[in-house]
DNA sequence: GCAATATATCAGGTTATCTTGATATGATCT
DNA sequence: AGATCATATCAAGATAACCTGATATATTGC
């Protein structure tokens, strides 16, 4: 019952404005990101381990790391030496396999788009 | 049967890069191209009752709605002197709705994010 | 404490994206 | 045809986001 009223007091601080929902995708719109969280998605991974798949600068990986876990996508969490990643919103999945989904059947226009850079 | 191997080709030709993930979620990574689409979830519109809706300078919403409709989201019908934009992937009104509620679970985490701007 | 390892932060230059105002296209009406 | 209405396109300036290299912080092992 608290619980129910819990959820009703949520629902009224939802609805976020266009701004905020713009500012998330702009959190998925960059390929490093992605690439990120893919294989974060996979498993729970340190900071080395993602560098090393993706040979890029460390400071750019860290970059893209402090901004996901900013956004409260990821969490990280101290094992000696290093730190490990782990994604812990379980929807960034489903969001990030209906995009591909959606892009899948529009690759060729969204490739097209000219006022989207790539 | 024809169907089977034209679906198994389009299946090969799926998995996007995550370049055009992130071009897509870039798509949506702006608050007036996100007003816009609510406006045509709810109904097909002109291009003046956008405009009416948004209180926009009319090339402002002419070229999100050409963004739009270049990545397949959207489509057009002439009527007349007027010109109807409606939402065209189905799947639009479900992405949307997913971004809304994982935002609205994180809203402070986002809105605090620093790399990327309001 | 000191050196080494792992990660984070910051400033500067570069590129991408948004916005605006002006102009172009295209259809309708008289 | 000419005028008008609806929409699209383009160029230029302003802003946002990205990348890199250098530096800072924090933990471990000696």
């Amino acid at each position: 019952m608290a619980t129910a009223k819990a959820r009703a007091i949520a629902s009224i601080s939802h609805a976020p404005g266009e701004t905020l929902l713009a500012k998330f995708a702009r959190g998925l719109g960059d390929p490093t990101r992605l690439r990120i969280l893919q294989l974060l998605l996979d498993r729970p991974r340190s900071v080395s381990e993602i560098i090393d798949h993706l040979s890029m600068p460390q400071s750019r990986v860290s970059n893209h790391l402090a901004c996901l876990k900013w956004c409260g996508y990821v969490a990280t969490e101290r094992q000696g030496r290093v730190i490990i990643y782990r994604v812990i919103d379980r929807r960034m999945r489903a969001v990030i396999e209906l995009i591909r989904e959606i892009v899948a059947d529009n690759a060729a226009h969204i490739a097209s788009c000219a006022r989207i850079g790539d």
